[in-house]
RNA sequence: GGCGCCGUACCCAAGUGGCUAAGGGAGCAGUCUGCAAAACUGCGAUGCGGCGGUUCGAACCCGCCCGGCGCCUCCA
């Protein structure tokens, strides 16, 4: 049974999904005019992993996640390059999809994009037009917060006290500080739809709303998203959305804690942020591998915390994560004896499958979930000192999949991957570069164990000291052969 | 000014009223191995920022203080 920290109530509440057996979701995207960073990274994990977990608990679930492809940013970031919009968000979307396959995070069920539901949009801002909740001044439609008596229930905040902190320019056509613009007319060169206010585009949070309702319905189960889109964002879809249906809106609120660098925020105002692509670019292992290691890290620390993001804490994922492969690949080896242990392996597998799901349902405590994963590693490498069979291996290996699966971690086949290719080593000696190939990693191996045979030890340990130069590391087995990761 | 979060061993990080304070990384010692690597065993916070209080009992609840951070403006 899931519990889960509702950002409306403050509390950890048990899930309860409106159609038993579904759940809905709707997280919020990108804004699709620049490259993702560490942040956006965190954010779609957590949410992949939140439905993961769904749908390792039997339930079908329905997962909106959109694109944002009309906004101020977009427009000047066009403005700047020369290019049209449709360049930027298609350059954008392609960027985030590469990024997001790096990362394990698989794609929603629904991805929906604004520019595809301006008819949905307009007809919701006539909805609260017609109510009175919003206004229409030199064709910008507002929606009129003081009509929405719950406005700030999300945020804990009062509408005087945002009166009191407001710190910009307050457009004085509106008639409280805090109304927030569902409809603004456009300027030339700006993308423009026609609307019975004129041609205009739509607002920010307008969007959401409409294209959760298309989707999900009026009232569905969770909205999610960072910790920074509680206000004014999701306060504002909900102003518009109960506002405009006299329905509740979403029933569960998630919000994310930010990634950080040296205990601050990462903001590209003080450049201190990172994109998901620089990191793969920059690491020295496989992606295949690093996408992992990014998992675990990011992972290995609540969903609501802050996480500090370092060189240090992903070599630090990586060595954690090692230690589940080593163990796989002696699993892939055969038994040399009877599976005495395989009954009480059994039994310890079952134990941490239990104590793992129970992590995960109290609010997707996926440390704990991990941690556990990590004691039935620890379990099994005893076990398998003492004797487990062939066909109990196999098992276990399964067990760590199929949990695995609910963290997108742990599929991989091995931990030892071909490198990755280096650009094209057209330095100015030509030289070709000198990654070895798994054929020649085996054949020197396979000198290497012969040098042993005839205990030609100082060539065995220069062939090993060859290897490990090129970031190959042997484990010796007891029956003479060896194996290898890079 | 308003709202809110965090401070657990060398590092990361669970736990939030009651068994010996999870787990990982690093380290040290030992077993095994030609030597390694891996694995295994042992060591490692008498204490959870500080001081008070509530309680039979607190890292966990309350108060104050110290230190760090976030939101209130676009932001995952």
């Amino acid at each position: 049974m899931l519990y889960v920290h509702n950002t409306m109530t403050g509390s950890k509440d048990r899930f309860e999904p409106l159609v038993p057996g579904k759940a809905r979701m709707y997280v919020c995207g990108v804004t699709v005019y620049d490259y993702c960073h560490i942040g956006h990274a965190r954010s779609a994990l957590i949410f992949d992993v939140l439905r993961r977990h769904l749908e390792y608990s039997g339930l079908v679930v329905e997962f909106a996640k959109n694109f944002t492809d009309v906004d101020d940013k977009i427009i000047r970031r066009a403005n700047e390059q020369g290019v049209s919009c449709e360049s930027i968000t298609t350059t954008y979307i392609n960027a985030y999809y590469e990024d997001m396959e790096k990362l394990g995070v698989r794609r929603a069920t629904i991805e929906p994009r604004a520019t595809e539901h301006i008819t949905d949009i307009v007809t919701l801002v006539e909805r609260l037009l017609t109510k009175g909740m919003a206004y229409l001044v030199d064709g910008d439609v507002y929606f009129q917060v003081d009509r929405y008596p719950l406005y700030g229930s999300l945020s804990k905040r009062k509408l005087d006290d945002l009166q009191a902190g407001a710190r910009v320019d307050v457009d004085q056509r509106k008639r409280h500080p805090m109304d927030f613009a569902l409809w603004k007319s456009s300027k030339p060169d700006e993308p423009s739809w026609d609307s019975p206010w004129g041609p205009g585009r739509p607002g920010w949070h307008i969007e959401c709303s409409a294209m959760a309702m298309r989707h999900l319905g009026e009232t569905f189960d969770i909205h999610g998203g960072g910790m920074d889109l509680i206000f004014p964002h999701h306060e504002n879809e909900i102003a518009q959305s109960c506002g405009a249906t006299g329905k509740e809106f979403a029933r569960y609120w998630i919000h994310n804690g930010f990634v950080q660098i040296n205990q601050e925020k990462m903001s590209k105002s003080l450049g201190n942020f990172f994109t998901i692509r620089e990191i793969f670019k920059k690491s020295e292992w496989p992606d295949a591998v690093t996408g992992e290691v990014l998992r675990y890290f990011l992972l290995s620390t609540h969903y609501r915390s802050p996480v500090d993001f370092s060189d240090h804490s992903l070599r630090e994922a990586k060595g954690a994560l090692n230690g589940f492969y080593d163990l796989f690949e002696r699993l892939k080896e055969p038994a040399l004896s009877q599976g005495v242990l395989d009954q009480q392996m059994y039994e310890t597998t079952t134990r941490m499958r239990q104590a793992f799901a129970q992590a995960m349902d109290d609010d997707l405590n996926t440390s704990e979930a991990v941690a556990a994963l990590q004691r039935l590693r620890g379990e099994t490498n005893k076990a398998l000192e003492a004797g487990l069979s062939d066909e109990m291996r196999r098992t276990v290996r399964q067990g760590f999949r199929t949990l695995g699966a609910v963290l997108g971690l742990l599929q991989l086949d091995c931990w030892q991957f071909k490198p990755q290719l280096q650009p094209a080593s057209s330095d100015m000696h030509g030289e070709t570069s000198t990654t070895l190939t798994d054929d020649d990693v085996a054949d020197k191996i396979a000198a290497r164990i012969k040098a042993k045979k005839v205990k030609n030890y100082r060539l065995a340990d220069q062939l090993r000291a060859e290897l490990a130069s090129h970031g190959v590391t042997i484990e010796d087995r007891p029956d003479g052969t060896s194996r290898w990761k890079r």
